[in-house]
DNA sequence: AAGTGGTCTAGACCACGTG
DNA sequence: ACGTGGTCTAGACCACTTT
């Protein structure tokens, strides 16, 4: 079927990931170690790695820190365009949600919160940091920049769950403009500490500006994933005919 | 400043980064060989290759097959809800725009096309394949799927610029919703020969549904970029007030 | 022909997570 | 204490690109 020159890794890989699609079910499933591997296959461990880091490319496996490689779990649909939490995303989908407060406090608005949401540098503003889990899985680690103005004592609120509820439901307010940015990159010291891989490991960062319907700035999400665990789907334009 | 015991690919990586970002400000700069680096750094070149990896999952640089690492142009930004070409992107933010077709064809709705599309499995349906190139580099693929009845001869016309110009200015098509599905894998086979990088390289996938007002189906957009290419950035909601 | 990255071997020691 | 992945050495040959 493959040609005969067709690298040991990629052999490997393919043997691997056919393994996991027949074998195999549920995810959190841990694989052989490295070392059994490369006996069993009859090579190397830097080849074995090799074989690996494709299947984790993909979002297949992934690591746990020097715990082993694991079979990742179905990706979490999300649309940040819509005002709805993930914890309820997460319920919705069959997993179990679970979010962190790291820190939340009152800074002075930094030069480049300044350029991007037209607040003064030096306003105050309301920072959140947060780590959310699908099931046991660190999936996101969060920073939230949000304007006081229009939501003052936030900070004594529950922040374990949806931020939007409580603009909607505590503060009355109805974000009517988003900016989106999404690109990939490798995640960075502090949120790949937070979340549990090394430096370098593949990410998809989601940033999200939101306004009210008088163009005043509302709040900066920051978001960083895992690379693997989520699907982007937004809905844009007007809804279909009934 | 770092601690002594940093494995030597990160300090590596840093220090490439930071004479990236010090000496060197052109883009398509190429790096001294693997080699040479291993010499200078003294160490080998496994480890220099971990180094160069770690920068290549962070967008800075990419490898052209056997010819060497190269410093990664500046992200394209694109917006896939928008109704402006990919040529008209290219040259707003000052670079060359490129568009091969590959092939066009009349084809019959594969059972997946018919899922999404609500087509009947079987119908006929254009197939159009294109790469696209931001100056001398192929950064997607594009497969299209096109719903014919109300573009009947798309096929004839030229497909190197915008389907969408020629959606409105030709056939007065207006797609009125639409579905985007964004997220990172892993280039196989087809695309990442077609992009000229190795399989399992990090990519971006964006699929875009598009509908007439009536609901009808008009086009279903497949895209696989070089993952360190794009950055999306998406308006939704209501414009700012003036 | 020379140089490059792509692939691979056969080991080694270390830091950390788990029993 | 043991097993795991994380890091690293010092080579080798190959396929391909460039000169």
């Amino acid at each position: 079927m493959s040609r005969p020159d067709t690298p040991v890794y990629l052999q490997l890989r393919d043997r691997l990931r056919a393994w996991i699609e027949a074998e195999n079910l549920s995810s959190q499933h841990r694989l052989p170690s490295e070392r059994e591997l490369a006996q069993r296959f009859n090579t190397t461990r830097v080849t074995v790695r090799q074989a690996l880091a494709q299947l984790e490319a993909d979002g297949r496996i992934f690591r746990s820190n020097r715990r082993g490689w694991y079979v990742t779990p179905e990706r979490l649909r999300y649309d940040p365009s819509r005002d709805v939490g993930f914890n309820q995303y997460v319920t919705d989908q069959g997993y179990t949600p679970r979010t962190e407060t790291l820190s939340k406090q009152l800074i002075e608005a930094p030069a480049w919160l300044s350029a991007v949401s037209g607040l003064e540098q030096g306003a105050p503003v309301y920072q959140i940091l947060r780590r959310r889990y699908v099931d046991t899985r660190a999936v996101l680690v969060e920073h939230n920049y949000i304007n006081p103005a229009h939501c003052s004592g936030l900070l004594s609120e529950n922040t374990d769950a949806s931020i939007w509820a409580l603009f909607r439901d505590r503060f009355g307010l109805h974000p009517q403009h988003r900016q989106l940015e999404i690109y990939s990159l490798a995640l960075k010291q502090p949120e790949a500490d937070a979340l549990g891989v090394s430096h370098g490991a593949a990410g998809l960062y989601i940033q999200r500006l939101s306004h009210d319907q008088q163009g005043t700035f509302l709040e900066l999400d920051r978001e960083y994933w895992l690379h693997d665990a989520l699907k982007i789907v937004v809905n844009v334009g007007e809804p279909m005919a009934p």
